[in-house]
DNA sequence: CAATTTATTCCATTATTTGGAACTTGATTT
DNA sequence: AAATCAAGTTCCAAATAATGGAATAAATTG
């Protein structure tokens, strides 16, 4: 029944890199301290450490910086994930029936942590999305992701969740999400009516991937003066054999068993 | 004239994070074992740790691979970091003028990890570059970024490089680098001349962050067949024009003082 | 189902981390 | 120019977390 046993040192060490790297702006050691509760000794050598290890800059002026060994590793980490390589074409295929942008993400936690993406124009920056977390709740694949977890997971999802009210239509309460998470279950699909973003809709279809015990989506995303609730209705059959077919092939491709070339 | 304290348990961390983030495919514990040199005990707390914190997944068959929580940290270093964010504009330009790949690197170690790049199409996946480290010593902008350093931190990253021949031009020795590396001081412009990987060069133009003691650059890229060693020296004005024009503005909008909004 | 490989747990010892306080450094004020 | 203040850095005895070899458990194989 204990859950929480810390992770020691390198605990402390990861939530002052992150309190760093999420802060916005270069940080001064006061800042941290404050951010980070630590004592000052410790967090000295804790800060020494991690620009020795070149996940923090210091830069000439005292503060901190992200380093650019988290880019490395997550360079690596990126390129060779077996399971976006897989499914990557379908990403592809998607976009070209509906023209619009495709995202694949995997839930961490209450979060959706977005992997792949393929879009129309580079309006925005290329990929500026892969690696972004944004709230599960509120989320098209962050939602259909949720109905694949069980009951106890999805609790402590929930509790772990604070519903923020983005947008007008997000959802204020685990009463209502819920009950939509039953209909995602019965129909393998999700929308988003923008719950996260205003002007912003899409629909999504949960994956499992197998292996690993993680839950997984895609979507079709546009704005709402384009795509109406009844385009993306259309394209759920769409989005859902999608999903099904990139599950299928990852069975095949990365489990059961080792994966490795 | 000690150089060698480590850096505890985070290092140690660190460094069996690397080596499941570096391997290629999934790692089962003994791989780890061997490749880490850590003993059982020590290594499997390690591990742990490391799983707990998201850093690393371990997969139903037990092997590990890199967890989400390095996309989510690269993704917020790289959105918000600033020299990249004024540095962008220029990129574009550049690729504008000459229609091919430019690239921004910053040097780390012996090493130039790619920052940003702008491609004229996308035949290769979205931005894979990011984050992507190849050795300093054998690319145009690596060696643009050497030619910043001091004469004492010019022989230390001398000392940990090894001079493996990617190619037929590939730098075999410090000597020949060294001696490029005048040029290069005196030119303000470096060349890859097709010495990492055949059939690809480069013209670069090196870049002091101010601020950060970080050296970087920026380069023009292209095939062989297509950009001739002539049309590289053409451009070399511009890439060094561009590299001034960001090392400028840079010097306004980051440093010296504090930088953030 | 016995043999073998692989992963996990245990725990006395040891090394690292801890954190309060003292010390520097550098800027600002009197 | 001295005094004041704020911010960063160093120190070290005490507390704690890490260590690592050996025993155990679990999975795989012949």
């Amino acid at each position: 029944m204990d859950e929480a046993r810390g992770t020691g040192t390198l605990g402390k060490a990861m939530a002052v890199l992150e309190a760093v790297v999420m802060a916005d702006g270069p940080q001064r050691f006061t800042d941290i301290l404050a951010r980070s509760g630590q004592p000052r000794g410790t967090l000295y050598r804790l800060l020494s450490h991690l620009v020795e290890e070149g996940l923090l800059i210091q830069r000439r002026d005292l503060c901190y910086e992200p380093g650019l060994r988290l880019l490395t590793l997550a360079h690596r980490s990126w390129s060779a994930n077996r399971f976006r390589d897989v499914a990557e074409p379908h990403l592809r295929r998607l976009h070209e029936l509906t023209g619009e942008t495709v995202h694949l993400g995997i839930l961490r936690d209450a979060e959706i942590v977005y992997v792949d993406k393929v879009e129309s124009r580079q309006t925005v920056r290329m990929s500026s999305q892969i690696g972004k977390a944004s709230p599960a709740y509120c989320t098209g694949i962050g939602k259909a992701a949720l109905s694949l977890l069980d009951r106890s997971d999805l609790e402590r999802v929930l509790a772990k969740t604070e519903f923020r009210a983005f947008t007008p239509h997000t959802h204020r309460s685990a009463a209502t999400l819920v009950a939509e998470i039953e209909e995602i279950r019965r129909d393998g699909h999700a929308f988003d009516r923008e719950e996260h973003e205003a002007e912003i809709r899409c629909v999504a279809a949960p994956i499992t991937i197998p292996g690993s015990e993680l839950a997984a989506g895609i979507s079709v995303t546009g704005p709402a003066y384009r795509v109406s609730m009844e385009q993306l209705m259309a394209w759920a059959a769409l989005v859902r054999a999608a999903a099904q077919a990139i599950g299928e092939e990852a069975v095949i491709r990365l489990g059961p068993g080792r994966g490795g070339p």
